[in-house]
DNA sequence: GTGATTGCAAATCTTTTGCACTAAA
DNA sequence: TTTAGTGCAAAAGATTTGCAATCAC
C-alpha cells in the first residue's frame, strides 16, 4: 500500500499547508475506519490529481490492479467518501453518477457523446444575483452544466 | 378527446401570436403521427401550465384518468416529444428523470427531500463570463440547478 | 394495405440490501 | 473480543427492447 498522503491531489505546498488532514485522518474524523479496501479506493482516487469517475469504472481499474474490491463496497465507500466531504456526487446523465475528487466549489463542462467531464472554476463562471430562494429554504448547492458538443452542431 | 391546442400553458394572447404551432402540428413536424396516446399525453403535460414531470407520475396520472397507456409507451412518448422540442428533460438526481413543458432558456431550484423542481426565468440568473469551451467544441446548453433545503440546515 | 405505433413481458443497467464472514481496534 | 466493514448474491428501480397485434394514413 502506497502513502496516499504524500501528494495530495496536485495541490501546491501552499494549499497544503491551509492542514488539509491526510486521508486516513480524515476517515477517521468522520468515523470510517481505514480499512485496506478504503485506503486502497483512496489512492486510487487521490493519488494522481483530480478525477471523474463512475463507480464502474473505479470498479475497473481496482480489478486491473488486482485490488480485490466488491462493487458493492465501491459504492458503499464512494458514498461514504462523498458524506465525509472527501468526493462530490456528479447527476449528469440519467441513471448514472459521477463522482469527483475536486470538493472545491467549481462547475463541470460536460462532453455530450463521449461523457466526460471537466472542471470549471467557480471564479470562470459569474453568477451574479441569484434568484431569492422560497421563504424557509436556504441554497445549499449550486451546479452549473455547461454541455458541448461538436462545434456548429 | 379535448383540443389541446385550444389553451397552451397559460400563455398569454401576445405570446401565442408567435405562432407557436399546435400540438398535432408540432408532432406532424416531427414527423410524429398524431396517436391517441401521444394526443392523451400531451394533454396531460400541456394543458395546464407549466410543469415538471417524471414517466412514473405521468404514467399514474393517465392511469387515474382511465388513459390506457403502457408505461414503455410513456417513456417513449417523453423521449419522441424531448427530441421533438416539446419537452426538456432535466438531470437532478441519479436514477430519474424530469421532463419539463417549460422549453425556453430557464434554469432550476430543486428542493431536496421533496424532490420538486420549480422554474428560475434566465434572466433571474446573471450567467456573465461563460468559460471558452474547449477546441472544436461549442456550447449545446447550460443547465444552472439551485439545490435548496430548509432554512440554516 | 402498409408502415408506424403500441403493449406486454422480458431484458438491461445501475444501485441498494441482507446476511454470513472477516478484519480493525 | 467487539463492532465495523466486506463480499456475494439477490433485490430493487428506472429505463429499454423485441415482437406480435393494432392503428393512422
Amino acid at each position: 500500500m502506497r502513502r496516499i498522503h504524500d501528494h495530495i491531489m496536485g495541490m501546491t505546498m501552499t494549499e497544503q499547508q491551509h492542514e488539509v488532514p491526510a486521508v486516513p485522518e480524515r476517515l477517521k474524523r468522520a468515523g470510517l475506519r481505514p480499512t485496506r479496501q478504503r485506503l486502497a479506493l483512496a489512492a486510487l482516487l487521490f493519488d494522481h490529481g483530480h478525477r471523474h469517475v463512475t463507480a464502474e469504472q473505479l470498479h475497473g481499474e481496482a480489478d486491473r490492479r488486482a485490488i480485490k474490491v466488491s462493487l458493492a463496497t465501491i459504492y458503499n465507500t464512494l458514498h461514504q467518501f462523498t458524506t465525509a466531504g472527501l468526493l462530490r456526487e456528479v447527476v449528469i446523465e440519467p441513471g448514472r453518477s459521477y463522482f469527483d475528487t475536486n470538493t472545491d466549489d467549481h462547475h463541470h463542462f460536460y462532453v455530450e457523446g463521449i461523457g466526460q467531464l471537466v472542471d470549471i472554476p467557480a471564479d470562470s463562471v459569474s453568477l451574479a444575483s441569484l434568484p431569492t430562494p422560497p421563504e424557509g429554504t436556504a441554497i445549499s448547492r449550486v451546479d452549473v452544466i455547461i454541455r458541448i458538443g461538436p462545434a456548429q452542431a
